[in-house]
DNA sequence: GTTAGCACTCAGTTGTTACGAGTGCTATTT
DNA sequence: AAATAGCACTCGTAACAACTGAGTGCTAAC
């Protein structure tokens, strides 16, 4: 259907869409015209901004003002008319400069990612750490370090660990320990850790556990050994969004700022493009954000060296500047894939 | 100084400050005369609050306005006028409840309460867990948990205890990791963890360790197991700044957000209220956070099972309504203490 | 000491006007 | 037939004046 377009509709609407990237304002025929170097008359323009407008890729807040992208419109533009950007010398610094500076623990590279992020788009840098639960289990151990504390170890076939110190009511001997880990190990073998706690809890409560003391025992420690921290989310910039001109009114603003405080949403946002590869944007009513609010999204997925998957992007205004915000959420999506693998 | 006002005078000023909690606008003479039981002409208040502006206790945007409370009314409103709201048994309910269905973990608890501090107050809640630093070290201890992994296990005085897992470059023999332990144990006896760090740093770049290949070594995965990951602070219900009408203009409100950013800022401030036991106030520029935002604070300390001290409290405008807040910090704080005192 | 009265101030609201950017349509040019 | 020039029309916005009313300070009377 957008096969339709002439050369010259399309040439149109990438000015339109990307002036109004630009300016935020409404944009006028004789705009296009005169800052489209091909010459062209306001009027002929007009005609063709009619035809946009009836195809429903532009709209006019009203009848003398220019006119606006819709949705579709940037959605046309960012699959076949957009030209990206190159990443800067410069940028590309500040992306590996600021993941090294943090250091070595994953969630310091992260954080400071989502800041890096924020800092080269201008817009909001969002970070979703790799969840464990997904992975298929490997191994349980329990050490005893003290009276009534003992350190739960789970690795994940990833070779992802977790370790959790657990208070207990009872003293447990190291011997118990250990045959509780190998009754589990043998137990959980194969499942994901997701699954492994399930079965813990209806073993909690199942007759079986009743009647067995160690079995009931082990159960309740290592049910505390697989809760799993929600997953570790990451967002930097949120200032940023009050440099847009179309979110200064309070009420739009207050929108989004809910939104984003269930982080659980992000969450859910983002896990839906775990799957695919490669960058991928989410324009307006495709985020399933808060509806009215006209946000995009644009993300890619990173790889731990344990081959566990994240997801990093960038959250701005539908009127988002795509054609550098993608090559930089592309390329930082593969240096931090790459920096986390590098150890 | 404050001495010098009358019984009336007071009352006056009692009853302007909460007016103008209540409303955000400026009251009049003739509101005060109304709302005030007492029977007295609007024209009698105006001579008081004559005074009271000379005092430096109230000013007016505008002639034709009525007035509005200084930061120091509000310091001497909270100090001497105030009477305070019994919390709720519905709030304490809540109070308790959200803090136990968080579940075991510390951070879960604090997230909750951050969160429930938040609901109560309508204005913004804000905790800091306790800090780890400034305890004083007891004992470390290393464990090989596989090719070229160890967990370090860090304990303080006060028995918290933090564990990490380590990647090294080199493969560990287990009697290794018994003796650097035994090493470091003895060298940082006594110290704060904050300065065992301190000491590690130097002693890596120091002569001695260049050629004592254990000591280096040693060194090297002691410094990652001292290696404290940040305060954690959870910051909720920051959407609410919005309800308040004097933050819908788009200047002051990014002011505010940006300030918030620089998640250190916060802890800097809460760490000066670590010392002093029971609720603090500060009122607008005591915060000493961005100076122009009028924004205020309400704290409270509590302390974990380990004795560690963390901070927890409100943040809302100066405008805040103090005879509230200040009770639900107070009994929130205690609940906080009592809950995790109760493993 | 308190109050009634009054002139004064000044932000906010309303109404009117003028402006101009932008449009759609039509007649004209190429 | 496609492109353009011209023109009437729309409508948001800025500018200005007039009005309103809440609130004040002051003075004189109680």
């Amino acid at each position: 259907m957008n096969m339709e377009l002439s050369v010259r509709s399309r040439q149109i609407l990438e000015a339109i869409v990307e002036d109004y990237i630009a300016t935020a304002e409404p944009v006028g025929s004789s705009a296009v015209a005169r800052r489209h170097a091909l010459t062209l008359s306001s009027a002929t323009v007009r005609n063709v901004m009619a035809n946009l407008e009836e195809m429903g890729l532009l709209t006019s807040p009203h009848t003398s003002a220019g006119r606006i992208p819709t949705e579709k419109a940037y959605r046309f533009y960012v699959d076949s008319l957009i030209s990206l950007r190159q990443v800067s010398r410069d940028e590309k610094r500040q992306i590996v400069r600021h993941c090294r500076q943090a250091g070595i623990g994953l969630s310091g590279i992260l954080k400071e990612t989502s800041r890096t992020l924020s800092q080269l788009s201008n817009y909001m840098g969002i970070v979703v750490a790799p969840s464990f639960t997904a992975d298929v289990f490997r191994h349980i151990e329990f050490i005893r370090i003290g009276q009534r504390k003992i350190l739960a170890i789970l690795v994940s076939s990833k070779g992802a660990v977790q370790n959790r110190l657990i208070e207990t009511e009872d003293d447990y001997a190291s011997e118990e320990l250990v045959r509780m880990g190998n009754y589990l190990n043998d137990r959980m073998q194969g499942m994901t850790i997701a699954q492994a706690r399930e079965l813990i809890l209806t073993d909690m409560v199942s007759e079986k556990a009743r009647y067995d003391q160690l079995l009931s025992r082990a159960l309740k420690i290592s049910e505390q050994a697989v809760r799993v921290e929600g997953d570790e989310i990451f967002v930097e910039g949120q200032a940023r969004i009050l440099d847009q001109p179309e979110f200064c009114d309070a009420g739009r603003m207050k929108e989004i700022y809910q939104a984003f405080e269930q982080k659980g949403l992000i969450v859910q946002l983002l896990s839906r493009c775990m799957e695919a590869e490669g960058v991928q944007i989410y324009i307006g009513s495709e985020t399933s954000l808060s509806q009215s609010a006209g946000i995009s999204l644009v993300t890619s997925r990173f790889v731990t060296s344990s081959n566990t998957v994240g997801m990093l992007g960038v959250i701005g205004p539908t009127r988002m500047g795509y054609s550098s915000v993608i090559p930089i959420v592309d390329y930082t999506a593969r240096m931090v894939s790459r920096i986390l693998n590098e150890v």
